[in-house]
DNA sequence: CATCCCCGCGCG
DNA sequence: AAAGCGCGCGGGGATG
């Protein structure tokens, strides 16, 4: 099938459908109308059509590679001949023909070079219009994206440079054999200097964790030097990576990488240190790129340099010490030079406010990871061992029930407590059980909540209940603090923190995951216990009350939101008081959903569900079906709750509505801090978006500003040691100073740094010696303006 | 053996 | 079809 249309732009699709295929021409139908819907009319007759298979693929599957490059010669002709300046690229399959790997909805509305044949022009990926269709065409929540995409590429394409590829070959990296021959090279640079390192290891505090190599580039010169290489180990190496790194301005991709080893190595060897300022390209390419993910080094060379800077050396950074120093100092060094060349790229494209952000939150983060927490083990083996037995019990009790007893007889196999096939086939067909299939509908659905539905008080139910939650207090909260001496050099325990992986740029934690130990339950809590303050210290938690409610409350400007968060109002409580007094039996479920006794703390219980399940729920999108199913109030009674409080906050309802316009318009959200989010967003997520994206960085700046006051002051107390979204935990001096640190702190953190803030802002702070046993202390409210 | 997804569940 | 959002982790199972 030949190209359709003369111009200088070709639309490329996939493969002609069966209409396509008898008409000998492109993008007719149902897909093609919504194609040249979105394309402005004036554009017209500007446009080449064509797709990446020429022939119609039986049953209208998706084309084979081979199938694709036996159609790319006759692209390469209809480009030569037309003198195509720019792709429009339609869909997955002419996408993945140019970037292997990548992923259409991560990716579309960006632009790159691609080289087919002799020429150079550049591609720009957008989603697939039948993929809109699937989705419901203009009511779809892929059509903002679609259309803004197409019309962004129209407004823009006549703006675009030239667009090249770089050249780069690992010819390119120098291999100085001492320092003064790496110094010579590294003075010829020009600042910002790119900087990797290779490492035994991913983090710093890990035991026989060692940097291997350096590399050093200022895009044009680039060099690359053992330090501590089984092969060969240098006594300048370290030494060498440090000067420059405190002597010149320096770009790293994930530069919370390089500052915590450099800064790690330092303090181990007890060398005098302070970084250089710095820049960071994956900070870069992700508020670039407006969206999550897209983070990779290779991915970012690709789209940006032209070339698959990974794809050079045929090293794998995740076996680095498999390679002979031979193969790796190459490789370190063209990962130097492609962060120095994007740096030079994407300097001055990205919001100012949020990068910074990120920047300072690459040392205050990387100064809570190395700090670490110090751990109880003698109560960590208790706990274990608590939890082991009665893990041991519930799986015995379980075993001796009829529906497990019939299942292994039936099935000659052993029933496994812990998987949840064999607890659902167990319960549903040996036993008399109605359970729902899960989602994918592979498996009876046997969570905690369908368990409770279908029987409250089953003995085999209970067992795996109490299996369940046992296990999962061993596997995932007592094990990795067991473990953590034999980990790491100094013996604490370490958290990992990433900074820019989630969609709202919260922090996101791991190995283990301190943001989600238990809080909600006594029997959880305890675990926290785990968590201690070494002796003459106190951990002091400062928490931002009812944060995201604040925030909402800015962007909807609501009155009575406002008014109500002034007067210092609880609304959690005030809410769960009005759901008592209407539905005075609720208690009895708080009761039994909390597992307390006592009155303060089944209010306190009751405060949190109605939080989380009602208020929250609400805010971000939640219908009062959902409402009510997960509170466990009647549906009647949270409808007539609902309908109060939408009656009470309708200025909150009306931003909710503008919204979900703006996204229609756009295809983006933002926060109110500029952070922008343009990708495929179900309707709820247009909501939360902005308001979490906000509170993390309210936290964040907090974190910062007390992190970069403890580097000021030289004062380690000042700097967290623990964030969990709302919440910055410190540990402080046991002595006359506590009352200062806590003053200082709480203050810092409530003060007015955002010129959207027309509430205040508030913290509550309370201390322990462990993190289980906090008491508060005291409460700071910030200004704000009006 | 490594890697991915599913399921379930802890936190904000 | 969508059902509040955002995360990480462990066990089981399928895949290569």
């Amino acid at each position: 099938m030949p190209a359709t249309g003369n111009g200088d732009i070709l639309i490329l699709g996939e493969a002609p459908g069966e209409n396509e295929d008898q008409q000998n021409t492109q993008f007719i139908g149902d897909t093609g109308k919504l194609l040249r819907s979105v394309i402005p009319g004036r554009e017209f007759d500007r446009l080449v059509w064509q797709n990446t298979v020429r022939c119609r693929p039986p049953d209208n599957r998706d084309p084979t590679p081979r199938e694709t490059h036996a159609c790319s010669l006759y692209l390469e002709r209809d480009i030569a001949e037309h003198k195509i300046k720019a792709v429009l690229g339609v869909g997955g399959v002419p996408l993945r023909r140019y970037l292997d790997g990548s992923n259409i909805t991560r990716i579309h509305g960006t632009k790159f070079p691609v080289q087919i044949g002799e020429h150079t022009l550049w591609y720009f990926p957008v989603l697939h219009p039948s993929f809109v269709l699937r989705g419901g065409g203009d009511r779809s929540t892929a059509y903002p994206v679609f259309r803004a995409d197409i019309k962004s590429f129209f407004k823009q394409v006549d703006k675009w440079p030239k667009p090249t590829i770089a050249s780069i070959s690992k010819d390119d990296v120098l291999l100085p054999q001492s320092a003064k021959e790496a110094l010579s090279i590294i003075e010829r640079m020009r600042e910002p200097l790119g900087v990797d390192i290779e490492t035994s290891a991913l983090r710093p505090h890990l035991v026989g964790a060692k940097i291997i190599t350096a590399a050093i580039s200022d895009g044009k010169l680039t060099c690359a030097w053992p330090v501590e290489h089984p092969e060969h180990t240098t006594d300048w190496g370290l030494d060498l990576l440090l000067y420059a790194t405190s002597a010149f301005r320096w770009i790293a991709h994930n530069a919370a990488f390089e500052y915590s080893w450099f800064v790690s190595s330092a303090r181990q060897r007890s060398i005098d240190y302070e970084p250089a300022s710095f820049d960071d390209t994956m900070a870069q390419v992700r508020l670039y790129h407006e969206r999550e993910t897209l983070l990779d080094l290779n991915i970012a060379s690709r789209i940006h340099l032209g070339v698959a800077i990974k794809g050079l050396t045929g090293v794998s950074a995740k076996q680095i010490m498999a390679y002979p120093l031979a193969d790796v100092l190459p490789y370190n060094g063209l990962d130097a030079l492609a962060s120095a060349l994007i740096f030079r790229k994407l300097d001055g494209k990205v919001k100012k406010e949020p990068y910074q952000r990120i920047l300072d939150s690459v040392v205050s983060t990387s100064e809570m990871e190395l700090a670490g927490l110090p751990i109880d083990l003698e109560k960590a083996k208790l706990l274990d061992i608590k939890w082991a037995d009665k893990a041991i019990q519930a799986e015995a009790a379980a075993k001796t029930i009829y529906e497990v007893r019939t299942f292994e007889q039936a099935r000659q196999t052993e029933w496994r407590i812990s998987a949840p096939d064999d607890v659902g086939i167990a319960l549903a067909e040996y036993g008399r059980l109605e359970l729902k299939k899960t989602k994918g509908g592979k498996q009876y659905s046997t969570d905690d909540q369908e368990l409770h539905k279908a029987s409250p008080d089953h003995p085999l139910i209970k067992a795996v209940l109490e299996f369940r939650n046992a296990a999962k207090m061993r596997s995932t909260y007592i094990s990795p603090i067991l473990a953590a001496p034999a980990l790491h050099i100094d013996g604490l325990l370490h958290p990992g923190y990433t900074t820019m992986l989630t969609a709202t740029l919260r922090l996101s934690s791991e190995s283990p995951n301190i943001q989600n130990y238990p809080k909600r339950t006594k029997e959880g809590r305890e675990l926290r216990e785990m968590v201690v303050a070494s002796s003459g210290l106190l951990l002091v938690s400062f928490d931002f009350k009812q944060l995201e409610v604040r925030i909402e409350a800015c962007a909807a400007r609501d009155n009575a939101l406002c008014s109500s968060i002034i007067r210092g109002e609880d609304i959690h409580a005030i809410w769960r008081d009005k759901i008592l007094d209407i539905y005075p039996d609720y208690w009895e479920r708080l009761v039994e959903k909390s597992g307390e006794s006592e009155e303060k703390a089944i209010l306190k219980a009751g405060r949190d569900v109605i939080k989380s399940d009602f208020v929250f729920a609400s805010f971000y999108g939640a219908t009062v079906g959902s409402c009510a199913e997960r509170t466990g109030l009647p549906f009647p009674i949270m409808q007539e709750v609902s309908n109060e409080f939408w009656g009470m906050f309708s200025g909150v309802r009306a931003w909710i509505k503008g919204q979900r316009r703006e996204y229609a318009d756009t295809g983006s959200v933002r926060t109110l801090t500029g952070l922008m989010r343009h990708q495929i967003l179900p309707g709820n997520e247009v909501i939360n978006t902005p308001i979490q994206g906000t509170a993390a960085a309210v936290v964040l700046e907090a974190q910062n500003t007390m992190s970069q006051m403890a580097l000021k002051e030289r004062d380690p107390f000042l700097h967290p040691r623990i964030n969990i979204h709302d919440d910055l935990t410190f540990l402080l001096p046991d002595d006359e100073r506590l009352p200062q640190y806590i003053k200082l702190i709480g203050e810092t953190m409530v003060k007015c740094r955002f010129d959207w803030q027309i509430v205040p802002l508030a913290v509550d702070c309370t201390i322990g010696t462990d993190w289980a046993n906090m008491e508060y202390v005291s409460s700071f409210t910030g200004d704000y303006v009006r």
